[in-house]
DNA sequence: TTGCTGCCCACGGAATCCCATGCTAGAAAA
DNA sequence: TTTTCTAGCATGGGATTCCGTGGGCAGCAA
């Protein structure tokens, strides 16, 4: 649980580029014996934002693709987009990265972006795109993606 | 069922936002291994209120959650709303948990708050909050949920 | 030079720790 | 039974640390 990126932080982006990754996600990578690696990969899952993962979940991730045939068409796409564009990176002393200036650019990150945690992996938004985005979700009463959620009654057999 | 959480608790969030949990659900965290770290989830299935989870409860929900394959729309937003959202707390040595500005704000939480043990997990609601809800519960003569509740009559084949 | 990069230090506000107090319920003593 | 003592719990305040942020400076490349 500890070693999850959980709840959501709102940063800013300097002039220089660098930003802090948030206090607890740090200790989430030390658990993870990142020693202060992580893998940023631009719209990956979700073209709007930037994606984030300790080596350990990208490395997980880029074996998949590596077991798809060769011959596949979906495996040089996913080469392309994963592999072909994440940038390993290194925090300093501080606890921050640098965001070079192409994805700030791309993605709108200067000032405020939000940094959410979806688990395994983290994602970082201008903020103004966040809001954007998670307003409809709030506004959602049923909420009908919990009855997706699939459910093993507890107590159940592991 | 010691571990579980039940029975109802009206406490006071200092102007810190500081507030006790209650003794007797400390002991439940202690059975389920927790060593004074709770998960709090603001608004997942009830938007009105907090929920509270021990560490094992929201590993099985965020389990289940990267269970789901990561181009199911439906996992996009259960993320959102579960990880992206949930705080991780310890208490501290007096057994209480700092409830943070954000949280206070958007649920009321401030003076009088009520802990309400719902079994696996537990919730927080602002106590006028919560006595507006709970009203018409105690109201409804035919109590027609009874009707839906699994029955396993005593002394059957586990 | 000019612009970028990595490294160091500095500051302010917020979160966290540590110690103190009052209340209550249950045990112990009369 | 009544009274006293005590341990556990909820609550409050002050002090200290931590973390996000901004700026400066040297090295390096274009």
């Amino acid at each position: 649980m500890w070693q999850q990126f959980t709840s959501s932080f709102f940063n800013k982006v300097d002039t220089k580029g660098r930003v802090s990754i948030p206090a607890l996600w740090r200790k989430a990578l030390e658990l993870r014996n990142a020693e202060g690696n992580i893998v940023l990969v631009p719209g990956f899952r979700d073209k709007n934002c930037v994606e984030g993962y300790a080596p350990d979940e990208y490395d997980r991730m880029s074996a998949a693709v590596s077991r798809m045939h060769p011959s596949d068409p979906n495996r040089r796409k996913l080469e392309y987009r994963l592999m072909g564009r994440a940038l390993p990176l290194q925090l300093d002393d501080n606890g921050r990265i640098v965001l070079p200036k192409e994805m700030r650019d791309r993605f709108d990150l200067g000032g405020d972006v939000a940094f959410v945690g979806t688990g395994d992996s983290f994602q970082i938004w201008s903020k103004t795109r966040y809001d954007e985005m998670i307003a409809p979700l709030d506004d959602d009463e049923d909420f009908d993606a919990l009855s997706a959620m699939p459910w093993d009654p507890p107590g159940a057999a592991p």
